[in-house]
DNA sequence: CGAAAACATCATTAAACTGTCATACGGGGC
DNA sequence: GCCCCGTATGACAGTTTAATGATGTTTTCG
């Protein structure tokens, strides 16, 4: 999967000099020199991570990166700063408003990328080809195979992503909603019952063993507002 | 909770310089200047940070990233390395062994101070907020989780919504009216007795441990007025 | 092109939750 | 103590929500 990053940036060399570093490492590069613009397309392309550079049209990087981490939507977008500013009070000005990298030019384009694929690599594990385990689940992202305590798991691709994005984020409760966005895609209209039904496929793959033996459910249905994966540890009810 | 940082550096000088600033920021400081010890202190203070300079004694400081990265214990944490060396290629080198970032010597000791704090920001959400706390009850938003005392609660939709509009306003009283206002919303019509009813249904959940054992009630009825989230001590009354 | 897999829906069944009532309980004033 | 009024409680029936199995269609791939 190739990771997609928003690259915010007025001086077209600079640009170009990013954008060719960035594709030929795989990602997918869309670019702005606006600050209002780059809010929208953050909300729009729902990017992986966004480049910022500090003195850009319109609003300044630092604002954007305040706004961007205001809005539930991408409040968990990683930030790279870029600048030419070097006083070190501006770098820690930018680390505290909530960038998670602070590049100062002139800077290499290859640590640039580095220290990209290493936020990534920490923040969305699944991107570069990492492995995701949890709860005896374990998913090698690279290859698209997964298992459950050793024994491999057959699925879907659509029940492949969904088994992803929960173990992009454990315990983390999702509504149909989320599921739809973050899974099927933002401008795919599908009933939000059918996650439902691809729980269950998800369910029976991953709780069944080829013997046919019933394992621990690793899927919790939080009624009226979603799903979550997590090891219930008890479900005894009061 | 003060955050605890393993520093892994054998220059006496820096060690003292990045602890003062350290420890005057509110983190716990673990130091060795020692490769192996490093391994072993990961293992056993699980820090929730390390700083880790590149030349060491008895092990380099790559090949302490490269292990603590190999082992399940110690995989996840994050690891900041500090260095003398410029050029680009160790500092690549670095941030794809798995260091999530990489300072180059001489630095700040607020920049580092700030990257760190970046870094705990965006890995330990659990620091900042999302949780609910009061009287022994926990309530985790994100993952629609609640413990007293550490042991889960099952609670239903409004039962849920109730207790957390409490946990936001602990201690305060609200009539049946406002209950209903801002938990079932501001168009329903409902009966105000059945507050009670989930009033009830929420105590019985809250106070009931697995055993069927009665905790001390954490909701307090106010008579003529309605209810409130308190640990109020019994007004004795012999 | 044709078979197999994957998909989105729908209808049905099963389960959980909700609001209301009738009744029992209990504190406070007298 | 006795009464009054507000609260607690258990039961119940209707409603909402999720699980399940089946079905027709689309997509994938040989």
């Amino acid at each position: 999967m190739r990771p997609k990053i928003l690259l915010v940036e007025d001086d077209p060399h600079l640009v170009e000099l990013i954008s060719y570093n960035l594709e030929k490492e795989n990602f997918d590069v869309i670019r702005t020199g606006d600050g209002e613009e780059a809010l929208v397309l953050a909300q729009e392309e729902k990017p992986d991570l966004v480049i910022l550079d500090w003195m850009i049209a319109n609003l300044s990087g630092i604002e954007v990166c305040r706004r961007l981490r205001r809005a539930p939507a991408t409040a968990n977008l990683p930030i790279v700063m870029l600048t030419a500013r070097v006083e070190e009070a501006d770098r820690i000005r930018g680390l505290e408003t909530g960038a998670d990298d602070y590049v100062t030019k002139p800077f290499s384009p290859r640590e640039l990328v580095a220290r990209i694929r290493a936020l990534l690599r920490r923040l969305r594990p699944a991107l570069s080809g990492g492995n995701l385990d949890y709860a005896g689940i374990s998913m090698d992202t690279g290859s698209h195979k997964v298992t459950r305590d050793g024994v491999p798991v057959q699925l879907g691709p659509t029940e492949f992503r969904l088994l992803r994005h929960f173990l992009e984020h454990p315990g983390r409760v999702f509504s149909r909603e989320q599921l739809l966005d973050s899974v099927w895609g933002r401008d795919v209209y599908v009933e939000q019952r059918t996650v439902d039904v691809h729980i269950r496929r998800l369910r029976k793959a991953v709780n069944a063993t080829s013997g046919g033996e019933e394992l621990p459910d690793v899927i919790r249905t939080v009624r009226s507002a979603g799903y979550a994966l997590d090891v219930e540890l008890e479900p005894v009810r009061a």
